[in-house]
RNA sequence: GGCCAGUUCGUCUAGGGGUUAGGACGCCGCUCUUUCACAGCGGUAACACGGGUUCGAUUCCCGUACUGGCUACCA
């Protein structure tokens, strides 16, 4: 609409937000939580805003140790910070729900008071029995709680004995039985509208005295004062409940942005069943341990929903700060693809000191080849860097570290020529070994000259050369492989090729 | 089943009433390299369908189909 005349700058000048990510400590962070995470990040980082961490762990069931932990350290691998949270402190702390259970529950007994809340008392069986009668399609609202067991339904001095003999009881919130259709708006769709009558009285307080996820994200978003709730799409459905809550305690809400899913190639949600199915790591930890430089994971997921509004790709995280807006997220759910980010990763890869890569790829070359030191190893990371697509890759090419087991067969039978190639391999063996000095340039020099003595072109020793050192027919520049493989490796395999190979 | 959202190349996307529908990944080819890769160049490939509205719809509206999410004392 303000399209035409708006320049990025004055597209997204936004007074400075609160945002907060709210992870739920039941496993290692989410590679789809990590993209929610950073649009929050951007938002806040650009308008000099603050971005929270809080720890939704309400599910004392699915509560994970550890699980902290990995969040806070998986989004410091990514180089986001939080201003306030549960490691830090700040102004509005508790920043885990698990220490503001008092805060919930006198917010419960205001509702309460105010009629807009009510205990029940159904047990988990009869919540079942009457989903089956009804098919599935029950819902415990307005239409039906008058046949549920709860303070509404039930006499007073009845409900009074059902508390003081201990039974249990949730609080669930009473949605107006008329009224206009919720409306919100959502600042990536527009405006959503859902009848009142199909929105269902939402448990807020569960039976152990903890609160329900819908209770607890409305108290704290109010109590930290975040403006904007950037979250995923799968709370879309529920946000008429939160909007109802807040009208109900008297609150503004906060502006609500929700985010497209991530979908597995396959379909669906990228759930860790499907996405380990197509090897695809869903927890940011294993991006980490696999190799991926975090800056192409960073990059990869920002373009994963959103988008510059011009042809730039590659995107550092202060840049994204500078060019991030809300208007420009999309609306339609994505697909991961492990090539795109592979691809992001190549590109990092490539401008990375090969010290960095070595120092990265060493514990998986040392689990290979226990005696690998990183000194041997960067001459290999400078060499191969453009033929790896992960720091870790290097350990695949076992030859730097030992002499090949096997030779390629097709590239044996294409390139090591019986009649002669045994006495040329030989015969540059003992060029090598003879040498003044050692280096690709000498190399190259002595090999020309020995195919030239032998009458043959050069091609016909490089190849063979090239399997009797690695092993295989593909790799980086033949000479500087062999100066990095030195003068024993290179003069013992070729000798050893010769013989084996004949 | 009900509710909500979504639908431009295989994938990520730009665009938007009149365009040769643009870019990126992937894939294919060429160049470079006596290999492989990187890089460069070129190519392949898309507006879900049906009705409207309009001089003209891929773009706006309505349906349909399909996809996804939600429908827990999980988040």
């Amino acid at each position: 609409m303000w399209r035409f005349c708006s320049t990025p700058m004055s597209d997204s000048a936004l007074a400075p937000v609160r945002v907060r990510f709210a992870p739920s400590p039941t496993g290692s962070l989410h590679i789809g939580g990590l993209r929610t995470a950073l649009y929050n990040y951007l938002l806040a980082r650009q308008t000099g805003g603050a971005f929270l961490l809080r720890i939704e762990d309400t599910d004392r069931d699915r509560f994970v140790e550890g699980a902290e932990a990995d969040i806070q350290e998986s989004l410091r691998w990514v180089g986001m910070d939080w201003d306030e949270g549960p490691d830090r402190g700040g102004p509005r702390a508790p920043y885990r729900q698990s220490e503001r259970t008092d805060r919930y529950r006198d917010i419960v007994q205001q509702l309460l008071e105010s009629g807009h809340a009510y205990l029940a008392f159904d047990t988990k069986e009869e919540l079942d029995a009457a989903r089956t009668a009804a098919g599935d399609a029950f819902a415990y609202d307005a239409a039906s709680r008058m046949t549920m067991r709860n303070s509404l339904s039930l006499p007073a001095d009845e409900v009074q004995r059902l508390v003081e003999a201990g039974m249990p009881y949730v609080v669930r919130f009473k949605v107006p039985e008329r009224g206009e259709p919720v409306v919100f708006t959502d600042l990536v769709r527009g405006d959503v509208s859902i009848p009142l009558d199909r929105v269902d009285d939402q448990v807020l307080l569960k039976s152990d005295g903890f609160p329900t996820y819908h209770l607890a994200n409305v108290v704290d978003d109010h109590d930290m004062q975040i403006t904007h709730v950037i979250r995923g799409e799968e709370w879309l459905p529920s946000t008429p409940k939160h909007v109802l809550l807040y009208r109900a305690l008297g609150w503004d809400a906060p502006q609500f942005a929700h985010l497209s899913l991530i979908l597995s190639p396959t379909g669906g949600k990228l759930s860790k069943r499907s996405a380990d199915k197509l090897g695809i790591p869903v927890n940011v930890a294993q991006y980490r341990d696999v190799g991926y430089d975090p800056r192409a994971v960073v990059n990869f997921l920002a373009l994963l929903g959103w988008n510059p509004g011009d042809d730039r790709e590659r995107f550092t995280l202060p840049e994204l700060v500078d060019a991030f807006s809300l208007e420009r997220l999309g609306d339609a759910p994505v697909t991961f693809s492990l090539d795109k980010l592979a691809w992001f990763n190549g590109l990092y890869l490539r401008d990375t000191p090969a010290e960095d890569l070595a120092a990265m790829a060493l514990p998986a070359v040392q689990a290979k080849h226990p005696d690998v030191t990183l000194d041997a190893l960067v001459p290999v990371a400078d060499l191969m860097r453009e033929r790896i697509a992960f720091a870790n890759d290097l350990a695949d090419f076992d030859y730097f570290f030992e002499d090949p087991a096997v030779y390629d067969e097709a590239g044996v039978a294409k390139r090591w020529k019986p009649e002669h190639s045994a006495a040329l391999v030989r015969a540059y063996a003992d060029a090598v070994e003879a040498a003044p000095s050692f280096d690709a340039e000498t190399l190259e020099t002595l090999l020309r000259q020995t195919a030239d003595a032998a009458g043959v072109k050069a091609a016909d020793l490089i190849h063979p050369v090239r399997i009797a050192t690695t092993g295989t027919t593909a790799g980086a520049s033949l000479f500087h492989t062999l100066e990095v493989l030195g003068r024993d490796a290179v003069v013992r395999r070729l000798r050893t090729a010769a013989d084996r190979l004949g």
